[in-house]
DNA sequence: GTAACATGTGAGCGAATGATCAAATGAACA
DNA sequence: TGTTCATTTGATCATTCGCTCACATGTTAC
């Protein structure tokens, strides 16, 4: 497989990662900084199970890091590019 | 459901459409204008069929337009939000 | 210690996904 | 008309997805 398609495998996981409602909540929920995963839950409309899981995918490949305070979780953004793309695509559903 | 909800279910739609690497391919055989399906098979690496059904996908979501011409049917991108988003990613790929 | 709270984990379930195959449709041409 | 080429369609199948539920683990407070 020559190069070009390994990006393309690389960008069908990005934007996998993106292509899911409650995931878009949660990572918008972090757009601000780090939260809880109890607050990302809140936030996101999903229960602390569903958005657990989530959040151990999104780290799985990287795009947030988590640290631990006490007996919460903290989650923070952690991919540029994601990023970049979740955020252009929130300027393009805001100006359709 | 809200407006922001709403925007996360379109953005999701759109990251979906982006999140395989067959349709990135497909896509990416457009870039340069508008492809036969036999072409886009051929440049993608997929089977007639396959792509035959995505191409159904995309249009369905109107990322693709298409005309026939004699026994050939053309395709073409139609959506400028996905095609930025898409030419995006490749440059992040690219420069990673 | 134990109780309470926060998060993680694994099984299981129904739905969606992406491919293949065979058959149908559309269009050109002998 | 009948054949061939190009594309579409529908059925089927294995896999993946996203969720819930029950339970495990980790941390604090009493």
């Amino acid at each position: 497989m020559n190069i070009q398609n390994e990006h393309f495998e690389t960008m069908a996981e990005w934007f996998k990662a993106l292509s899911d409602p409650t995931r878009l909540r949660i990572l918008h929920s972090l757009l601000s900084g780090e939260r809880s995963v109890s607050d990302i839950a809140d936030e996101a409309g999903a229960s602390a199970s569903a958005v657990s899981h989530q959040l151990a995918y999104l780290r799985s490949i990287r795009l947030v890091k988590n640290r631990r305070n006490g007996r919460s979780v903290y989650y923070a953004l952690d991919d540029e590019h994601v990023l970049a793309l979740f955020e252009q695509a929130l300027e393009h559903a805001n100006h359709e």
